[in-house]
This record gives C-alpha cells, structure tokens and sequence, in this order.
DNA sequence: CAGTGAGCGAGCTTCCGCTTGACTT
C-alpha cells in the first residue's frame, strides 16, 4: 500500500502513462495481468459519461457518477447562520444517501480518488464537498482533481496523468451563490405566502422571468394598432407578370392611412407611364450559424418544431443516454446541457472528412472556428451529434417522431457549421410611375443562391431564402403596363408576448439562469400559475401580475436583471481571492433582511382580493360564483363560502354530445391537460384541444378550437371531425409541427 | 400511436443549480 501510494507520488499516474503508447480502448496485457486489487476511482457527474470514461480508461480504472450534487442544503429550513458570517449547513441530500455510501465505499477500495465532475463553478463545488464526504471515511486516501472539457480519450488520458487540486476560491463562489439564492428565495417567499396564499415562490432567477412577461404584457395591452395601406401593382411585361410593391409616392415614403387616400392614390396613378428605372444586384455571402448551446437548441425547436423549452430538454436527454439502432445502445449526441459552441479536435476531423466525401467542394481549408460567449463557463462542448456518420436518414428507422426532428436540426446545424458559405444574388427592380397625378416608385426583388455551401445539408432548418425566388425578365429602360393596383389593409402590429423561445433568449442574453434551468424556470411559473400558456405564448395571469407588481414596488433592486449582473461581477472577484465571500453576501443581506421586515409588517394582506367575480350565479343559495385558485388550478365556488361550499369546474363549452358542461381534466399519469364533458362517467366526451369560450360552429353547432402552425398561424378549427368548417388538413410533412405530446 | 377522468376553500409551502431514476408515505 505504502509504496504503492508513493510510486503513483512520483510518476504522477504510472497506469495512464502506460497507456498513452498503447492502444487507446483495450490496456496491454502486461499489466492486465498484473492487475492489481486496487483501481483508481473516478468520479464524474453523469453517467452517461461515466459509462464512456470507463471504457476508455480501462479496468485499472472504476467510475461512478455523482449524478450532480449529493450535498446542498436542506430544503426544510434556510439554514444559513447570518450570525456567523452566513456559515452555510450542509447535509446529504434527500435520496442520495445509497449513492454516497456506494462511493465512499468504493473509495475505501482504491488506492487513489480523482474527482472528475465539470470544469466549472458548480463541478468545483460538487468535487469539494466529495472531497470532505471521502476523506472523513478514509484519512490516508489521495484525493485529487481532473478536470478535462471534452469526452475524447486524448482529453481524458491527458486530465488523469496532470491532476491537480481543487480550486478553494471557486468553491467559494458557488458558495456565495448558492447562498444569496438560499436567502433571497427563502425570505421572499414566506412573505408571499403571509400577504397574498400559501404555496408561492419567489427567487433571483423565476423573478426576474415573470417580470418580463408581465412587463411584456402591460405593453401588449397599451398598445393602439394603427391602420395603414400598402399597395402592390400587377405589371405586364413582353414575357409575362410580376407584382411589385410601392416604395414611394411624389418622393417621399407612401403613408396611407385609410381607404379613401389609397383609392385616391390609384386613382391618381391612373395611366401612368412605367419604366424600368433601375437594376441593381447585390450579392451576399451567408454564413452558417455556430453549433448549438442549449439556449440556441431551445430556441430552435421552439421556432422550428414547435417543442417547449422542456419537451426538447427530454427528447435531447434520451438521444445522450443513447437509442438502440441496431447494434445496442448509443449516445447520439453530446451533452445537452452547455453554454459554449466549443468543438473538440477529433469531432472536427470526424465532420471534415464526413463532408470531404459527400460535399468535396464545399470543405473549407481550414475547420471553421467560432467565438465561445463571454460569459461562458464553457465545461462542456458544443451540442453536436456523437458520429456524424449517423446521418438522420440511415437512422430515422429507430427513433421515434421527436427524436428524429431532434436529432435532425442538431446534425444539420453541426455539419453545416462546417461547411462553406452559402452565396446569394438579389436583383432588384425599380419601376418608375408617372401620371398627371404624381410620380411614384415600385420595386421587386428576386433572389437566386449562386453559390450553395452549407444550404445544401439544411433539410429541416431550410427557410425561404435557400429556395430563392423568382425575378423578373425585365431591363433598364423597358417599358411596362400596369394590368392592376392591389391595395391591401394592414394594422401595426403590437409587440409580442413572450413564447420559450424569446424569454430563454432573454434570459440567457441577460446573464440570468443556466443552461439546466432554463427549462425548469419556466415550468415554476406555469406550476405556480403565475403564467399560462397560449398557442406558444405565455400569458400572465392575474396572481402573476400581482406578484410581480409587488416584487417590483417593494424589491425592485432584487428582481432587477442588473443585480444578477452585479452579482456575476462580484463571483469573479470571490475567484479572484479580490473579495471574502461573506462580505459580498453581509452587504446584500443588511438592507435586504431589514426590507423584508418592514414590508411583512407594514404591506396589508391581498389575501381574498384573487377571487376573480363572474356572473355564474350558485344553484344552491343564488349567491354568485368566484373563480379561485385551488391546489389543482382554477375553479369555481360559491361567493357564500363557508356557509355554503357548493363547487363547479370552469364550464369551457358544451358538450356536443350530451350538453353538460366540458372542462379541463388532467390526466392521472403525467398529468397533461385534456377537455372532457362534465357528465362523465354517463358521458365521455373528450377533446385535446382547449375550447374557445364561447364560440360554436356556425355550421354544425359543435364547439371550436384554436390551432395554430406554421402555415396557417393561429386559427379555428371546428372540433367536430366530420365537419369542415376552416377545417385544415395536418400536413404530414415533417417540417409543420404537431400537437404537443 | 392510443388513451386519457379528483376535488379543491387554511396548515408546513419556498430558492438556484448540478444530475437521473423511483422510496412507499
């Protein structure tokens, strides 16, 4: 044991160094044979990559994953001694006791620890608190740390034979973070559930995201669409037709505010002499966009496949852990959850011969390379697939419908981030208007891809501009004929409520949340019913307005997105060793805690102000009904309550079948929300689709829905599938998207 | 893809950030 312990002192990592000559999956024989009782230990935080190290490091090596953190505070209490410069208690986390003790007895088994959770601020953190965990149970036991930010067996061989210790100031960071989070949320909550119902949340990051959309939807609401006209003429050429757009009338840009000045305006234009006045052409190099990050793969699935935030964080799960195509499972793509666009040297070479055989004329000389955010924290790779000569048709056999949408957008997006720009020409037509009535300017431009670069890989991610399209055969000096005018009315449009993918952008262009709670921070606001979602966009509700508002008069510092900036700042001065964390939090928490007292004393309880009035009147006593929130979401009640507690769901419609009412059900699984008639079990009516209050068809009488896809926007539909009333056909086509599932 | 179904109103809640399976209260 001694020796053992000081050869590995003085060669480093003797095992790993044997290996770097040798094959780089199997050890060499030699020293299978020698193979000694004891392993090294390495400890990462998913498993996942644990399987995948193991297989690269060999049997001298045994891993294990931490599967993130095993000790944290406890949820119960606030557990941080302000008293004693805000000294934080840890215990081991519920459910994670098993797993701690597995690994402490696995460390008492080797020989030597390495603690190989992520190169960053948290992994710092979670490899300090093993480190304590382990060397409680084993005194003698050399623990270090490795730190690698690519799962390649160069990477890995290179962090086991250069360990080094862990980073005391980083730890301290997290630290600091990990506790503001701890005070700002366990102090603001209890005031919420003092002055407005028990149950409710507030914190640095969700805050700030209902902010936003209550901010959002105050500007929504303010907002007075204005009418105006455009106008588009039909020109007949020598070849044939084109539409083109007025630009300008008697030579200013046209502003037509209502129908008689456009009617005035044609009218003005009346036989008027046209000429081509002018061709232009300009070309323009497209670039392709980098690789995913999280927020980016989001952001994509949310535009493109219509996935929330959370359904991709799932589907992108199960492709990591890997699928069974055929030959057992594999990992398809990359770690899911990353900040950087960082690419490792081997996946570059894998996609540059990948494209070299299939694209030779479109291999840049050299990898394209792409700037890693600023804030980036950069532990791990950019999302890509793991082989990219798995393309998304050799395998679309054995994924399912999401899967493959998934997988699709991260593999072209990867292999086209490493192909050549794209080229494209746009020829631009001016046509000169002149009447008695004034002189005015068309213009229609057409755009061709001259050159097709990386276009030519996008499949699912093509949009309009990969197509081109047409332009017409005209030259300088031509002369054409107006055949028609096409007046069209349009109302300015207000700003757009915030969807997953604007407020994950948002937010992660704010500094605010991680790549791992993204999608977590918008499901506590739609579990809190602080927000509710409709087609794609989220709505706040009143409870949510009210929070926010209250959080905004009262806190507004904490709920301000420049104090997550400060506190950022602040972090890197903890990692510098500039500041002790203690004194960033003291000068948080004075003015904060005494604010929090104030308010819990002096703020008058809103407690019974939520119940929203409705002309729903009580069968029993004749009392009107209140529309409350319960624990299951929103009902109605009896305004009489407690002396009488009659109840009802909210109606929605009613039920084509048997007239009762249709409301909202979840389902006793996953809990996902359906519509279903009231009389059930008598009845059983049910729909996927949220009614529209109020509004039947005016063909057949059944209810209608609103449905919404990329083609047709939002619109209704009749739920009745026998009858056709602005009934859409669903494409099948991969590139609309489905229901959510 | 098919199939989906309580009762709620005073009583123990909550943060952010790591990471995946799963105690029986």
């Amino acid at each position: 044991m001694e020796t053992k312990q000081a050869a590995a002192k003085k060669t480093a990592h003797p095992k790993a160094a044997e290996k770097t000559s040798g094959a780089v999956k199997k050890a060499p024989k030699r020293a299978a044979k020698k193979s000694r009782t004891q392993k090294i230990l390495v400890i990462v935080e998913s498993p996942a990559k644990a399987a995948t190290i193991e297989k690269y490091l060999g049997k001298d090596y045994s891993v294990k994953a931490s599967m993130g953190h095993l000790i944290d505070l406890p949820k119960s209490r606030i557990a941080i001694d302000v008293e004693r410069n805000f000294e934080p208690e840890y215990i081991t986390v519920r459910g994670r006791a098993k797993l701690l003790k597995e690994i402490q007895g696995e460390a008492k088994k080797s020989e030597e620890v390495l603690l190989a959770s992520d190169n960053d601020r948290e992994g710092e953190a979670i490899a300090w608190h093993l480190r304590r965990v382990i060397s409680v149970k084993n005194q003698n036991l050399p623990i270090k740390r490795i730190a690698f930010n690519e799962i390649t067996p160069q990477a890995i061989r290179d962090a086991v034979s250069n360990p080094s210790v862990i980073d005391e100031y980083k730890v301290n960071a997290q630290k600091a973070r990990r506790v503001l989070d701890r005070l700002v949320g366990y102090n603001l909550s209890p005031l919420l559930w003092k002055k407005v119902k028990n149950g409710l949340s507030a914190g640095r990051v969700q805050s700030v995201a209902l902010r936003l959309i209550c901010e959002r939807e105050k500007e929504v609401e303010s907002f007075i669409p204005e009418e105006y006209w455009s106008v588009e003429a039909d020109f007949k050429t020598a070849k044939g037709h084109f539409r083109a757009q007025l630009v300008s009338w008697r030579g200013k840009k046209p502003e037509i505010k209502s129908e008689e000045e456009v009617e005035e305006l044609i009218a003005a234009m009346k036989d008027s002499v046209c000429v081509v006045s002018d061709i232009r052409e300009t070309e323009k190099t497209v670039r392709p966009r980098p690789p995913f990050t999280t927020s980016q793969l989001q952001q994509t699935a949310a535009n493109r496949l219509g996935f929330t935030s959370k359904k991709t964080m799932q589907v992108a799960q199960q492709l990591y852990e890997g699928v069974d195509i055929g030959q057992g499972r594999v990992g398809l793509i990359s770690y899911m959850r990353t900040d950087s666009v960082r690419i490792s040297q081997l996946a570059l070479g894998e996609v540059r011969d990948w494209i070299g055989k299939n694209y030779p004329g479109d291999l840049p000389d050299e990898a394209v390379e792409y700037a890693v955010g600023k804030k980036a924290q950069d532990a791990h790779e950019a999302i890509r697939p793991t082989y990219v000569t798995y393309t998304p048709d050799n395998i679309k056999d054995s994924l399912t419908r999401d899967q493959i949408r998934l997988y699709t957008i991260i593999w072209e997006r990867f292999v086209a981030c490493q192909m050549k720009a794209a080229k494209t020409k746009t020829i631009s037509v001016e046509i000169t208007a002149a009447a008695k009535g004034g002189e005015g300017v068309f213009r229609v431009a057409g755009t061709r891809v001259i050159e097709k670069g990386f276009y030519q890989v996008l499949k699912l991610l093509a949009t309009r501009d990969e197509k081109g399209s047409a332009v017409p055969q005209v030259k300088t000096g031509d002369k054409l004929s107006v055949e028609k005018f096409h007046p069209e009315q349009h109302f300015t449009q207000g700003p757009a409520r915030y969807t997953d993918a604007s407020i994950v952008k948002t937010l992660e262009e704010l500094g605010i949340g991680r790549p791992s709670t993204y999608a977590p921070t918008i499901s506590v606001l739609l579990d809190r019913y602080y927000v509710t979602r409709s087609n794609k966009q989220l709505v706040p509700t009143l409870l949510g307005r009210m929070i926010s508002d209250m959080l905004g008069e009262y806190f507004p510092h904490v709920i301000d997105p420049a104090f997550t900036a400060a506190m950022e700042n602040k972090l890197d001065e903890v990692e510098e060793n500039n500041i002790l964390w203690p004194d960033m939090i003291r000068e948080f928490w004075e003015p904060f805690k005494e604010r929090v007292d104030e308010v819990g004393k002096t703020l008058e309880s809103c407690k019974g102000t939520l119940d929203e009035p409705t002309d729903y009147v009580c069968e029993k006593c004749g009392k009107p009904l209140v529309k409350k929130l319960g624990r299951y979401g929103y009902f109605l009640a009896c305004s009489g309550f407690p002396d009488c507690k009659t109840t009802r769901s909210i109606p929605l419609a009613k039920c084509p079948r048997c007239g009762g009412d249709v409301v909202a059900r979840k389902t006793r699984g996953r809990g996902k929300e359906f519509y279903g008639c009231a009389n059930y079990p008598e009845c059983d009516f049910i729909s996927h689709y949220k009614p529209l209050v109020n509004q039947s068809c005016p063909k057949c009488g059944w209810f209608l829905v609103e449905k919404y896809d990329k083609k047709n926007g939002t619109h209704k539909v009749c739920i009745n599938p026998g009858c056709d009333y602005l009934h859409e056909e669903e494409a099948p086509d991969i590139t609309t998207e489905g229901a959510e599932s």
